[in-house]
DNA sequence: GACCTTACGTCAACACCATTGACGTGTAAA
DNA sequence: TTTACACGTCAATGGTGTTGACGTAAGGTC
């Protein structure tokens, strides 16, 4: 027990550590974002970032409560990264384009974090303030409330959900990762036509188009519908409800 | 080294283990599913495997080279439970929204092992009989061949991608998994409207939405696109183009 | 400038993890 | 009946997250 668990972010006594590291929580992000980035998820270890810190390992214990809340705030500096810098043009469908491909890439770019973070909802700073933004897009672009919060929440999830799934392959440890490619190849490529015909028309095409993400055109087709929903341009009503409660 | 990576799967000299067990590729899957479902993701270690087979853990290592290969094996279990029973009927569409629904609630019935699945190719039989079924959808549906790939893709990255991202709310350690849902009632209904003016006018909405998943509306909002570009409905060149190689 | 409180960095320990090399036994083939 | 070796077992290695106890130096107070 003790009081162990964190002090609040704001005043701490910031002793120096052994080795004559400063500790901060901004400190502890950035470096294991630099860590994973450096060496792979699997080298995000408290061990290891302790040491990469100069600090002993169970230092990090009196900033986070254990490696998930550490994980949280790696996820919200991800997302806070990808808003860096931008702003909404009015445009909704340009900018809700250009919202899924920043998160998206964002992720992307640190895709070890990526794969640790994408699942989770934060309630942190830069998370809210995306929420905020993508409501905007879609409330300010025309959609009546209902609707802009479903298509939010696909939105939204589509883009964490695609990021996670780009990120998983860009992040294996290396051994599967090579072994999830050459299955396109061994595998795919090898298939009789008598057994799978359909595969076995389209390999070239297949195995040209599963190199890249499928997010970009997935995206697009979410856009393309929504132009279809839109009160102005599809005419709200007549296609837009699904069967689904 | 040594021989000792696995022999084939055909022939096997099965020598009952001491507590009376006779090990096989197919028990070890099914248990360890077994013993993700009832005690989550995490209980799923070699040891404890090894343990609720009856064997020492040392032994799998006999069927699967890692836990990687291991991992694989039970990703394509699960893509065969989701085809289990069913047969396109020609509709397109409606194929399409079955075969979304079906992956998607297939990897929720197991979500942690989902988890660790759902980003994988496997190569696996399973597998490549679903890539053969989808294809098979769009391209007897009237999709040209370049257009179904990329459809494919599409489809089956979203199918996969929402699965993890939900299996994932579903699958978290129990305490994440509180503070997930918590901060949608903490932090979000509490934001107030100056700083936030677009979740605080839509939260009771939002709240609401966030509670399911987003994959249904999401899939829907593609089966709209996806008829906009097709040949017959929508005029295949007029839309679908989108800028990126 | 001296005192006191306590935040926080350190140490040591615990219980778990995946993986591997050596070993010998029981099985299935000859 | 004999033989070969597949495969289950054992023991060990080096990793992991987490916690309780401890003492020191920093900050506030006088």
């Amino acid at each position: 027990m003790s009081a162990r668990v964190v002090p609040e972010g704001s005043r701490q006594r910031r002793r120096p550590t052994k080795q004559g590291a400063v500790l901060s929580e901004r400190l502890i992000v950035d470096t294991a974002l630099r860590l994973v980035a450096q060496h792979g998820a699997e080298a995000l270890s408290v061990r290891r970032l302790g040491a990469a810190l100069g600090a002993d390992p169970s230092a990090l214990y009196r900033y986070f409560r254990n490696t998930d809340a550490l994980l949280l705030a790696i996820a919200d500096e991800l997302i806070g990264r990808a808003q860096e810098g931008w702003e909404a043009t009015g445009d909704w469908r340009a900018d809700l384009r250009a919202m899924g491909l920043r998160i998206h890439r964002s992720y992307l770019a640190q895709p070890q974090a990526a794969l640790l973070a994408a699942h989770r909802t934060t309630g942190r700073p830069h998370e809210t303030r995306a929420v905020e933004k993508i409501l905007g897009i879609l409330r300010d672009g025309g959609f009546p409330d209902p609707l802009a919060v479903r298509v939010y929440h696909a939105f939204v999830d589509q883009a964490l959900a695609f990021a996670a799934q780009d990120a998983a392959a860009a992040a294996l440890p290396e051994a599967a990762g090579e072994a999830d490619t050459e299955v396109w190849g061994e595998v795919y490529g090898r298939l009789p036509a008598e057994t799978h015909p359909h595969i076995a028309a389209t390999y070239p095409l297949l195995a040209a188009d599963m190199q890249g993400s499928g997010y970009p055109f997935a995206l697009e087709l979410m856009l393309t519908a929504l132009e279809a929903l839109h009160p102005d341009t599809g005419g709200g009503a007549e296609k837009g409800h699904t069967k689904r409660k």
